[in-house]
RNA sequence: GCACGGGUAGCUCAGUGGUAGAGCGGCUGUUUUACACGCAGUUGGUCAGGGGUUCGAGUCCCUUCCCGUGUACCA
């Protein structure tokens, strides 16, 4: 064919019609040549997703009002250490988080999504240590000096902090980036700082000498929840404690520690140990340092354990501690506070690294005879969570705080008040709750906030070593507690300590709102955290919320799985089984990444990640795009003559309806993979490879104009509200399809984030119900008998004939558009419709609920392999017809089961018995 | 030890007492004008084991085993 200059022209200006008269080549119309060319077949995420990121931003999509009318809806995000970089974790929570946040903006809300990054004392300080530990020479943070560490640590942390940050608007969250917020921002520091103050002057915060978790390396006191019990291979020694009076005799003392003998103070037998009766009272010799220690009753010794025999450290473990102070023991601590033996009494282990003394010291032992036996055993250890090493029970002056408003938080979550999800979790924390111990909140580090406790000058050495501080010793003058310096600085000496960073993390969802925002949306509405940090986190901010801010902090927690790779491990740096998530985000696409996410992350317990499923998200969002790709190669639908509906058209609006119910009643739910199911499901199936494939011949060259208008109307109400149904998964291509489409023209060119959700309603508006039951019926009848055209073919390997003709002798009327869909979806030349039709013997058939179905083979006819196709159908048939037979020949069935499953029963012999009869008269219509 | 999850197709997971499902993978065919990141067909099950309740159990109850998580710990 000729192209015409003026076509050619049409074309460049796109100005082309779509009408089908312009065809420049192959027979396509200029608009469909245009977009082939012009849209890549393939979707292409990068671009796309940066453009609306920078969109949103520039439309100010993000922005909460405080003043806003509308209802509110907000989040605080789980601020993410500043160190920190994003991992499959953070994908996981924060895509949540902003579906949750854009269906709300989509539902009419006024949506407050804060960010923010936590300052992490340990990690960051940690960090930047390991900066100077770089240096020539290598520099500690003593060197430095705590002022000028302090500056280096915020000097990093403006220059390499928060580029977690950066990466969570890669992934397209909609946070208020113009909040975004820091836990040791001015404003919060004086929040953290008077909370301080106010518990502190209430009693709940005092200062004392307590048994803490004492990390070795990092040289700082932790809180019970920072030391991880790990199991371990142990070896338990037995150890032979001579008697003082008469060395031949022993006491058989077992222990895991044999570097602390050194401070052992007594050995303890149960009172009740007969074997023991008569040493009571009496002494031992210690085994290193061979001083005589008593031996004393105790209840805590079991007599079944071990040798029956403790021996009693006070210094260097938590039960021997308060064995000792039952007892009026001294304390000897034989270790430094970098866990290395303190104790020049015995120079063969002083200075020796803990682990070390342990080895050495058993060979003393074993030199000296003493050694009974060793044997293996497991046990339990504290680790730190922090450091990986072994925490040492450490006597310690710190700073403790007794919880406010246990009752009360215990109460939110038992009545309701605030919802967990799932629910399995309220008895964790109940449990926690109920067995409560004081927060150790100061920590020995310089990167935090500072304890806001002031020393006298004059008596400062003397305070800091005092058994406890309270509010008393503030009244009486002797320290200074406040959220500012005390008025005359020169005179006091601050404490040294920074708190425990949760310690101000527990007021993340007010600290963070000044009085506009915290009046518009606090409490908050949803929290999304993982279950790890319930203890550390989530129970303290219920707390801290009801304390200070005088009501809960959110009203809904979900927490979500874990991620863990496809051997079920936890994923970490050292196991090199963490995907990068911003190498997915390149591969995949955001889109895909969120999408494939969401798919398998189940609501109860862990997600294995297999990058197999983001491909997936990637796959579909090629689908999606390539949807829309042949839309647009549609041109525009005409306005005359007025559309004319067929039963297809009605069953995917009717489709569609129930997918928006499908997926609200999940998200309210918070089943994110149901969700994520449904859309899936709903697009690839019955949009593109159901109605699309039964769709397409309306829009070919010469199609009736009322059908192709009813068509392309379809297919844009379709696509415009399942675009917008999935917008919160997969925001960025659905914008920028809702864009190509030219649907944002129609909402004053606003991004479709901020477009309302349309409402289902409208999709079948002006139908009866009994309009859509029948389409519903048609169109699925139509589609089975699609299926076993399909099969038919198949079977007589036909499968890529397109030159076959199908006839159906009808069971339903049968809309005239109906045999021409049939065809198309069958891949066949064309459908006859034959009431009196008869089949040739051994023209494969099938019974489908449009009717009985006919392949006709001219001259290809092979009726033994037809007799047995239908005999084999007829096989399974008779296995069904059996079984519900019996069923119904049940009389407590009958009697017992409802009277609607029993009826079921009923219709589905009948109709199993409806189709036997069919087939048979086909198979005698052979022989 | 105690508590809580989980065990369904080769893999990842749905499953509401009433005919066991999806996607992926495998296999066969297919480069047709939206999409090979596709299409069509097809193959996969002792629903961890045992017992019970029920007309009927993957689903409810009891029990055992395995995996995971939390928590308490005795040297």
């Amino acid at each position: 064919m000729q192209i015409t200059k003026e076509q050619k022209r049409k074309c460049a200006e796109k100005s082309c019609e779509g009408d089908g008269k312009n065809l420049p080549k192959e027979g396509r119309c200029c608009i469909m040549a245009r977009v082939m060319s012009e849209l890549p077949k393939a979707y292409e995420p990068a671009a796309v997703e940066q453009k609306w990121q920078t969109l949103w931003l520039k439309e100010n999509c993000f922005h909460a009002d405080p003043h806003s009318e509308k209802p509110a809806y907000s989040i605080v995000i789980p601020p993410p250490n500043v160190t920190g970089v994003l991992h499959m974790g953070h994908v996981l929570n924060n895509t949540i988080q902003d579906i949750l946040a854009r269906r709300a903006r989509q539902e009419g809300k006024e949506v407050l999504w804060l960010p923010g990054t936590d300052h992490a004392g340990i990690a960051t300080q940690a960090r930047v240590e390991k900066e100077l530990a770089k240096e020539n020479p290598p520099r500690t943070r003593f060197d430095v000096g705590r002022e000028d560490f302090v500056k280096m640590v915020w000097e990093w942390k403006e220059k390499h902090g928060g580029i977690i940050i950066k990466q969570l608007k890669k992934l397209g969250c909609s946070c208020d980036w113009e909040r975004e917020r820091f836990t040791m921002d001015s404003g919060y520091a004086a929040e953290v700082a008077r909370v301080f103050t106010e518990l502190f002057k209430e009693g709940l915060i005092y200062r004392g000498l307590r048994m803490v978790n004492w990390d070795p390396v990092l040289l700082t006191a932790l809180s019970d929840e920072e030391v991880i019990m790990t199991p371990s291979k142990s070896k338990l020694y037995t150890i032979r404690y001579r008697l003082e009076e008469d060395p031949s005799r022993y006491l058989p003392v077992a222990t895991t520690r044999p570097e602390t003998i050194m401070a052992d103070v007594a050995v303890a037998v149960n009172p009740k140990d007969p074997r023991y009766a008569d040493w009571l009272g009496k002494k031992v010799l210690r085994p290193l340092v061979e001083t005589p220690i008593p031996i004393i009753a105790d209840e805590h010794v079991e007599i079944g354990f071990g040798t029956g025999a403790l021996k009693i450290t006070p210094a260097h473990d938590r039960v021997d501690f308060e064995v000792g102070v039952r007892n009026g023991l001294q304390i000897i601590d034989v270790l430094t506070p970098d866990g290395h033996i303190n104790c020049p009494d015995c120079p063969e282990l002083h200075g020796l690294d803990r682990f070390v003394a342990r080895d050495r010291s058993i060979e003393i032992i074993r030199e000296k005879g003493l050694l009974e036996k060793e044997e293996a055993y497991d046990n339990n250890i504290g680790v730190s969570q922090r450091s990986d090493v072994p925490i040492e029970p450490r006597l310690s002056m710190q700073w403790f705080l007794r919880y406010p408003c246990v009752d009360e938080a215990m109460k939110a979550v038992e009545d309701g008040e605030i919802t967990f999800r799932p629910a399995h979790w309220a008895k964790t924390y109940a449990h926690w709750l109920e067995g409560i111990q004081d927060w150790c909140i100061s920590r020995q580090l310089w990167w935090g906030h500072r304890i806001p406790v002031w020393y006298r000058k004059e008596i400062a050495a003397k305070l800091k070593e005092a058994p406890k501080l309270d509010a008393q010793d503030a009244a009486a003058g002797r320290i200074y507690v406040g959220v500012e310096p005390p008025p005359d600085p020169e005179n006091w000496v601050q404490d040294d300590d920074a708190l425990d960073t949760w310690f101000s993390s527990w007021l993340w969802p007010f600290a963070t709102m000044d009085s506009d925002c915290r009046a518009k949306f606090y409490p908050t509405t949803d929290l999304v955290t993982g279950p790890d940090i319930i203890f550390f986190w989530v129970s303290r901010m219920i707390m801290a919320g009801y304390r200070f801010a005088g009501q809960k902090p959110f009203s809904n927690v979900f927490f979500t799985s874990i991620v863990r790779d496809l051997q079920g491990r936890k994923m970490s740096k050292s196991l090199g089984n963490s995907p990068d998530p911003l190498d997915l985000i390149d591969r995949y696409g955001a889109d895909g990444l969120r999408f494939g996410l969401m798919r398998i992350a189940p609501t109860g317990s862990d997600v294995k990640f297999d990058e197999k499923q983001i491909e997936e998200g990637k796959n579909f969002a090629n689908k999606l795009y390539n949807a829309v790709r042949f839309r647009l190669m549609q041109g525009e639908a005409g306005t005359d003559p007025a559309p004319r509906f067929s039963a297809v058209h009605i069953d995917i609006l009717d489709k569609l309806k129930q997918l928006h119910s499908d997926v609200t009643t999940a998200l309210e739910k918070y089943e994110f993979n149901a969700c994520t199911q449904a859309l899936y499901f709903f697009f690839w199936n019955e949009y593109c490879s159901l109605f699309l494939e039964a769709v397409k011949n309306d829009l070919r060259e010469g199609a009736d104009p009322a059908v192709r208008n009813a068509t392309l109307h379809v297919i844009d109400t379709v696509l415009r509200h399942y675009l917008a149904l999935l917008s919160p998964f997969m925001p960025h291509i659905t914008e920028e399809l809702w864009q190509s489409l030219g649907f944002a023209a129609r909402h004053d060119n606003k991004p479709l984030m901020v477009t309302p959700l349309p409402s289902p309603d409208s999709l079948l508006q002006g139908l009866a119900d009994e309009d859509v039951s029948k389409a519903r019926v048609i169109a699925s009848s139509l589609y089975e008998a699609a299926n076993r055209a399909r099969n038919l073919k198949a079977e007589y390997n036909l499968s890529t004939n397109k030159n076959v003709r199908l006839v159906i002798k009808p069971a339903l009327p049968v809309a005239a558009d109906i045999p021409a869909r049939l065809a198309l979806l069958a891949g066949a030349k064309e459908t006859e419709v034959a009431p009196d039709y008869e089949a040739p013997k051994g023209t494969p058939a099938a019974v489908t609920p449009l009717g009985e179905l006919f392949l006709p083979l001219e001259g290809l006819v092979d009726v033994e392999a037809e007799k047995k196709r239908i005999n084999k159908e007829l096989e399974k048939l008779a296995k069904d017809i059996t079984a519900a037979q019996s069923k119904l020949g049940n009389a407590s069935f009958v009697e017992r089961a409802p009277a609607a499953v029993v009826q079921q029963e009923k219709e589905r012999l009948a109709a199993h018995e409806e189709k036997r009869t069919r087939l048979q008269a086909m198979l005698s219509a052979l022989s």
